[in-house]
DNA sequence: TATTGTTATACTCTATAACTATA
DNA sequence: TATAGTTATAGAGTATAACAATA
């Protein structure tokens, strides 16, 4: 059972996770030729690092149903982001990979994120933003990073 | 024009406050007799602190047009979650509130979520708990604050 | 006439249940 | 029989356009 001096530092955590969150959002929604959803964008930026990932590992990553990701899958190939083929080795497997237009489409949305951040960051004193790393190096080590599922 | 280093900067804040929006994503919506959307958890935290807000004020604080944020309050007063008035002074108005049924739920929701992100808080040591809070600082003194009017 | 909100319509996001195909 | 996905159905999340009511 953590501390209250713990559960506050929770608040802070979340609070801000939530502020920086709404940055990140607007961004990914703003105009812009390629319109992307957020989870259409994460679901991008898990393709990307992962090709040939399965509908089921998407999922996971998603913490989403099969179901779920199979919709959504469906309308990322309707836009041409996503090509979705029957594996070779299991034949009840679908291989998903971005088609060039998808990685077209998350480097853009995530190119304007960071651009839009770092212009933030920039207001910052050098010795201010090394503090932020320090956090945000901090944070990452605290939070299950992908696979450990609770 | 941000630096090359600075934009590496950016990335680790936008990788990271994605990968805490996961665990938090994932605890709002866990099992639970009141589930949440993250949508439905930010407006009711909004009107948890905005009392009598109207419907314009919500999408502004939401950055969604005035339709989807009326269907999302249809959903909630359904639900039971927020009271939804005509307001006295200028009758075109709604004034929203949370119901004591709302507010639970949004309570429950949010000690969950601080409840969960302390448990992981916990792993870390003194000496890095300070720094995480220094990096929280240091970033939402960047992020623009959403005209934090509470 | 301008502002506040709702309704109509159309996608996407997400779930559960029932199904198909492969192993 | 167990696993990987899809289809059916339903409700929430979101947008634009058209509308109604109040100021």
């Amino acid at each position: 059972m953590p501390s209250n001096e713990i559960l506050d530092c929770a608040s802070v955590v979340v609070e801000t996770v939530l502020l920086g969150m709404k940055t990140i959002r607007a961004e990914i929604r703003a105009e812009r030729p390629q319109e992307l959803s957020v989870p259409q964008f994460r679901m991008l930026a898990y393709l990307n690092r992962r090709e040939g990932a399965s509908l089921s590992d998407l999922a996971e990553h998603m913490e989403l149903t099969l179901p779920s990701v199979s919709r959504a899958v469906d309308c990322l190939v309707r836009r041409g982001h996503v090509e979705r083929d029957a594996s070779e080795e299991d034949r009840r497997r679908v291989a998903l990979a971005l088609t060039d237009d998808g990685r077209k489409a998350f480097h853009s949305a995530k190119d304007s994120v960071r651009m839009r951040v770092a212009e933030l960051l920039n207001m910052l004193s050098e010795a201010e933003r090394a503090e932020l790393m320090r956090g945000m190096e901090v944070l990452r080590s605290a939070l299950p990073t992908g696979k450990c599922k609770r």
